[in-house]
RNA sequence: GGAGGGGUACCCAAGCGGCCAAAGGGGGCAGACUGUAAAUCUGUUGGCAGACGCCUUCGCUGGUUCGAAUCCAGCCCUCUCCA
């Protein structure tokens, strides 16, 4: 099986950086597993890697869009898959970081997406009704064709509901099927994730916001709305991007918009710590604002080696 | 000094005799997640208990009443206007 070296965690872990020093050490390079940081144009609110870092390790899978072009986890999956050929078959480890739950779990299991693509004209008439008739008339749709779904899912989950209709229509199959399939690994994968206490996280995630602001994240996406791309694009409903966007138009003062991207991180931070709970096989290794950066890479080195040998 | 308004749970704010541990929103906390996932959705939020339930709350003190956040009196804060 072909070996995969993960590097995850909440936002603002420190993943990025532990997979420089980790450049440094190891033939890696580096494939993003971040729904952001693909998009062209969006660096500082997304806290990419800098160019010149990148030049330093191939880093696959950012800037690979404009904020306008469509993007999904199945796109990740295929492209992610062929990287990660791509890099072992140059004798090069690949090494997947992010912080994007979801598409670390499409990329290392047998997680089929291609069987059901998405229906546009389809979701569009779903909106239409629920809004007409009531979500829960949309809910109701799903009683006897996935009665699994129907149970699970709350009637105002409405993307989900609407997802899991257009599953059915398109593969006369419950989407709900699917989760029982058993996970199986499809790489030799060695999953590293950045611990943190809540709080001590929390306290990085502001000052990064500090610092995003003095960086010119304003500027940034100003650019952004300059060339075009307004703040109706999933792109642009980035942490970071739209409440800058709410700035801009006038809605809230600046000292407010730091506020509110300060908690809207922590929320997300939130949102995947309770991801990554329940998510399987990560090697949690304690870091925070008083862990030396080297001892967490002497850990993280010899975790490799023995993996790398075996 | 005079006239009027207001003090409700972490915050804002409804309630104006019993159905009130108290609507709604915010924030907090927790959870879900198989095609835009940094998105989207859900639950919970005085204390104790697994549960019947028990205990402490609506500025403070006292009163009316079978019963008060709701009525009365005094007091303390606070806001607007007039002087």
């Amino acid at each position: 099986m072909t070996k995969v070296l993960i590097v995850t965690g909440p936002t603002a872990s420190g993943k990025s950086r532990l997979a420089l020093d980790l450049a440094r050490i190891y033939p890696i390079e580096v494939i993003s597993a971040d729904s952001m940081q693909v998009y062209r144009y969006m660096d500082i609110g997304t806290d990419k890697a800098t160019l010149e870092e990148r030049k330093t390790v191939p880093h696959h899978l950012i800037d690979i869009k404009d904020p306008d072009e469509a993007w999904s986890v199945e796109e990740f999956q295929q492209r992610a898959r062929v990287a990660i050929n791509d890099i072992s078959s140059r004798n090069r480890l690949p090494c997947i970081v992010g912080g994007t739950g979801f598409y670390i779990r499409a990329l290392l299991y047998d997680f089929p997406l291609e069987d059901a693509p998405p229906n546009p004209e389809f979701r569009h008439r779903m909106k239409a009704l629920a809004k007409l008739k009531g979500r829960i008339t949309v809910h109701e749709m799903l009683r006897n064709i996935d009665p699994e779904s129907y149970q699970g899912l709350h009637p105002n989950d409405l993307k989900r509901v609407i997802r899991a209709i257009e599953y059915y229509q398109a593969t006369n199959r419950p989407i709900s099927a699917r989760k029982h399939q058993a996970r199986c690994s499809i790489y030799d994968a060695m999953m590293i994730g950045l611990e943190w206490k809540r709080q001590e996280l929390y306290e990085k995630i502001e000052n990064r916001v500090e610092e995003q602001f003095q960086r010119g994240l304003i500027n940034e996406v100003k650019n952004l709305m300059k060339m075009g791309y307004t703040r109706d694009l999933p792109s642009m409903q980035g942490i970071g991007y739209k409440e800058v966007c709410w700035m801009l138009e006038g809605l809230i003062t600046e000292p407010e918009t730091k506020e509110i991207l300060k908690r809207n991180t922590r929320r997300f931070a939130k949102r995947q710590f309770t991801w990554f709970a329940r998510e399987e096989g990560i090697i949690w290794l304690p870091f925070g604002k008083h862990t030396s950066q080297s001892k967490l890479l002497n850990q993280v080195q010899i975790l490799i080696d023995d993996w790398l040998l075996a």
